[in-house]
DNA sequence: GTCTATATTTGGATAGAC
DNA sequence: GTCTATCCAAATATAGAC
């Protein structure tokens, strides 16, 4: 007997019910909040009852967990292809992509970046994606000798309160997100400024 | 008969108890998180059973409520009673201030900046509270020439930031929050700044 | 894999006695 | 004002037939 090396359409097929599942979660939850959602409005909404999901998922926290895992991956996987070289253009490009990617989807940034679901931890997996994109950062501040932990602690900040303000007080909007340029610019000022007025010292300060 | 202007006993034990109950409500939602709050838990905390709370809130979204008014009122009452004027100190205390309040207490912090709670919107009244107190900030930048959009919302969104790592990424430390005065020179070096790199142009800019 | 049926728990809220 | 008793709805999860 010849095995010919045929594609898997039952696993084809599972994994495609699994993604049409996180996509209806992602739905559900964008509609009536992440913390309200429930297997039985899941399952319904792509035609099953609700017990079967468990062929899918072990359990609810399961399918948070996927959905943490997959918004990591976007993270990585949708970044700009090139950070350009020139300090004001890199951080631009950095902060713009990161507040975007957070008000793209509010649910999504709920759900990776503030703690709110009651039972819910990333398992070690999917935490080690978001670890990898944070990584890949880390890296380009380094390039530019920006790698101090307050440098780069105060950068992430204004990062999340663009996105946070933004988010919290008129999702949707851009009141807070056309600020980005100017925050890195902000940014971009104070670091490079001289030490008259010493900001995030490089060494002992006094 | 003379009506001596009693203290009404009644309505102080009334009041006492409603506070009681805020009090206990904080306790479990610092302990349980903010979403998992019941009624049957919270009552049992001070000895009652859970129908009793009825004639002191008429739901549990009027508990929620309360404490969203309470939180307000703490961020007024216990604001810097006076801001220095020159401008690097007074932002390092408006934003001190700010980020400490939201730290001190993350529950508070979830309840009155992140809207995470599914059916809950904070009444008129509630919402007023908060209206004042951001007023009272507002009046401080105008006293400077700084109530433009732009610059309170750049700051607003630096506070947030710093206090939304803070609560998300180390709950209780200081990682973020030591950041304050580094920010707020940040931010004033950038407000102050020629405009050879524009940043935030009072007027129409090209 | 999907279903029906159900276990089990829990929640907010109400009725009515005391 | 507080209680007991209860309603009603909803949730996650499991057992077992098909």
């Amino acid at each position: 007997m010849l095995e010919v090396p045929n594609r898997d359409r039952r696993a084809e097929r599972r994994s495609g019910t699994r993604a049409e599942i996180l996509e209806a979660a992602r739905g559900l939850c964008a509609a009536n909040g992440l913390a309200s959602l429930s297997l039985r409005d899941l399952a319904r909404q792509i035609g099953l009852k609700a017990p079967s999901l468990y062929s899918y998922f072990e359990s609810k926290n399961a399918i948070y967990d996927a959905m943490f895992a997959q918004g990591c991956q976007q993270l990585l996987d949708e970044r700009p292809a090139r950070i350009p070289t020139d300090l004001l253009d890199g951080i631009r490009t950095i902060l713009g992509y990161f507040v975007s990617f957070c008000v793209a989807d509010p649910v999504r940034y709920q759900l990776l970046f503030q703690r709110t679901i009651p039972g819910f931890e990333p398992s070690a997996q999917s935490y080690a994606i978001s670890q990898t994109a944070m990584r890949l950062t880390l890296e380009w501040f380094a390039d530019h000798d920006l790698d101090r932990p307050e440098v780069v602690d105060l950068f992430t900040a204004v990062g999340s309160g663009i996105a946070a303000q933004q988010n919290s007080n008129e999702p949707g909007g851009d009141r807070w997100t056309r600020l980005v340029d100017d925050a890195a610019l902000m940014f971009v000022r104070h670091i490079t400024a001289g030490d008259d007025q010493p900001a995030t010292p490089r060494r002992k300060s006094r």
